[in-house]
DNA sequence: CGATCTCGTTAAAACGTTTTACAGGCGTCG
DNA sequence: CGACGCCTGTAAAACGTTTTAACGAGATCG
């Protein structure tokens, strides 16, 4: 019924006023319920669409009011690191979670993986809104987003732009894995870190040196690009390994990089918790599929997903909304990386 | 530079035109390379492009052409044994290589989780195409692409519809399990489908019958809804465990179903692989953090990924393609839960 | 009873772009 | 020299919707 054969012009509110004897806005006001019609004509209306079957242009719409609805998800994790397609991440789980909560305020999520020619996106598309995970201080993304004001709210942290945040607690994301890896044995542990901007790498480090002054520990910083990924972490980590005999302990805050440690460890012959203790903030497949699996943080991401889409729908709506919400308090998952079975 | 204080209306092609003091035509056709426009004219245009800080309106244009940028990926498999925010899943990890794929060719993807309200991202957002994995034969989002003619390209089976498909080879996954199970050490097994109209059930159905006939093996099939998922599949593979003594081995297309008779197995005090192998398709987050770990097939679902948007581009570009494109063959991986490490 | 208000409806404008049809200039060919 | 074609540019239409301003009819009020 709805299309006819030779691929025909698609039914337009105008055929449907027609239809039905009224004008366009009647029929406008009829579907949007944006002013009251009267029950008879709302009828004439409903039935011509029906008939006809009218589903209304979103383009034109979208067009027409400036509404996109939809956002979009960006994170500026280089690939190595973030989502690859067997190595889901960081972003897949906050995606999913988002689209869900997304879709139950009626706006659809696109998913905007972290490639080259991403910020094209910005340009073809439109969008409402925009939830940007861990920005860095220059991050190409937030750039973007604040030329051509999108509202936008970032996770993690703002990456020091006034962007709304669901901001993370990396100082107890730090304690909680500098405790753990003391409570299970470690004396004199590497911090490995990314060397971008972000403040992940920046709380962790401060953190670390902190305590180590506070206990006397003689600090160790591996300092990594992330474009280098696990392979990277692997070398490196090996190299120190060699230079520090005295290391029994590692802790990143980048799952790749952990897992990358402890390839190093392995190959280093030493053991996995016995002589070398591995910890790594973000729980995801590398942390749970390694061998040893890795003690690493449960940082709720489905909750803090619905925090930042509910957070971003207030921002779209220009209602004022706080600047920071806290995002839910990570929890310690301890797995055979740091402690005997 | 780009935004005024007062939130100034945005800069349009006429302004740009104006500034360049040339024809909005000029302008379109300079900035699309549509026609040629003189060396000199285009660098007034460029140079007026960048002094006003002009950005396309992305939903104009989008309005204009027809053309969404956009493409949409479904799944209409029930939340339970779908992707969930812990879990994961096979949408997520097409999803993941899809966006990849299709932002290589300018297109954005829209991520449409399994949720009761999905079917409105079609009406209130306009998309140029979609994905959709596994349709059972009735499947709704199918209907509506199909009455919207929206290009539509099919992941698994085609779901009995005439949709471009990226075919799975059914009968190759369910021999590579069936294979393997005997060469475990099964001699009585268990499958275990869903009881949508999903080619996957079907295929391995059949294929398990003829096998059980060729080898004298009396069948047993537990067809469960898919909505139950996880917790529904320990409750009946427990009861047929009590039922059936001799059962040795369970096989399921559906990983959360296998996963679900893992745990079964263990409430009945029986070991896995000792007592009873298990055997799943999909090598998710599932089969990979089970315990013990599930043997599973490789699907190679990023290169699936990356064939189905190339066939949906020239499905969307109005080319002619062929009707079904095979997927890479699937591998197995062999894990504890169906031989002794 | 005239003025004012409310209600349902409508005509027309507006959104920003691409595309179509045309215009003028200039070179080329017959 | 006229006809024709090519090249660069432009005016205007078109896309389908929402929104604004206005309109007529009936009700209400002074």
């Amino acid at each position: 019924m709805t299309n006819d054969p030779m691929r025909l012009k698609r039914v337009s509110i105008t055929d449907v006023a027609k239809a039905a004897g009224v004008s366009p806005a009647t029929v406008s006001n009829a579907l949007n319920k944006t002013r009251h019609v009267e029950a008879e004509t709302l009828d004439r209306v409903m039935r011509a669409v029906r008939e006809l079957g009218y589903v209304p242009n979103a383009a034109a719409r979208r067009f027409r009011t400036g509404r996109a609805n939809s956002i979009a998800v960006f994170s500026s994790m280089p690939a190595p690191v973030a989502a690859g397609p067997s190595k889901l991440g960081f972003l897949m789980e906050i995606a999913a979670a988002a689209a869900e909560a997304a879709l139950h305020h009626g706006l659809a999520l696109v998913l905007v993986p972290p490639v080259p020619n991403a910020a094209q996106v910005l340009r073809d598309t439109s969008i409402d809104g925009a939830l940007l995970i861990e920005p860095s201080a220059d991050d190409p993304f937030g750039q973007i987003l604040r030329d051509r004001n999108i509202p936008t709210v970032t996770i993690g942290d703002s990456g020091g732009s006034d962007m709304p945040c669901i901001q993370f607690d990396y100082p107890l994301m730090a304690r909680l894995m500098l405790d753990h890896l003391r409570d299970a044995g470690a004396r004199e542990f590497l911090l490995v870190v990314g060397s971008s901007k972000r403040a992940t790498h920046a709380a962790m480090r401060s953190a670390y040196l902190a305590q180590a002054e506070a206990t006397g520990m003689t600090p160790h910083v591996l300092e990594l690009d992330e474009e280098l990924g696990e392979a990277g972490a692997t070398r490196m980590v090996a190299e120190i390994l060699r230079d520090r005999p005295g290391v029994d302990g590692i802790m990143s805050p980048v799952d790749a990089f952990a897992s990358g440690a402890l390839q190093a460890v392995r190959l280093a012959g030493r053991r996995v918790p016995e002589d070398i203790r591995v910890i790594t903030r973000y729980d995801g497949a590398r942390a749970r599929e390694a061998n040893p699996q890795l003690t690493a943080l449960n940082l709720k991401l489905d909750r803090v997903a619905r925090l930042a889409i509910d957070r971003l729908i207030i921002e779209i709506a220009g209602g004022v909304g706080p600047a920071t919400t806290p995002a839910p308090a990570p929890a310690l998952i301890v797995r055979p990386s740091t402690v005997i079975a």
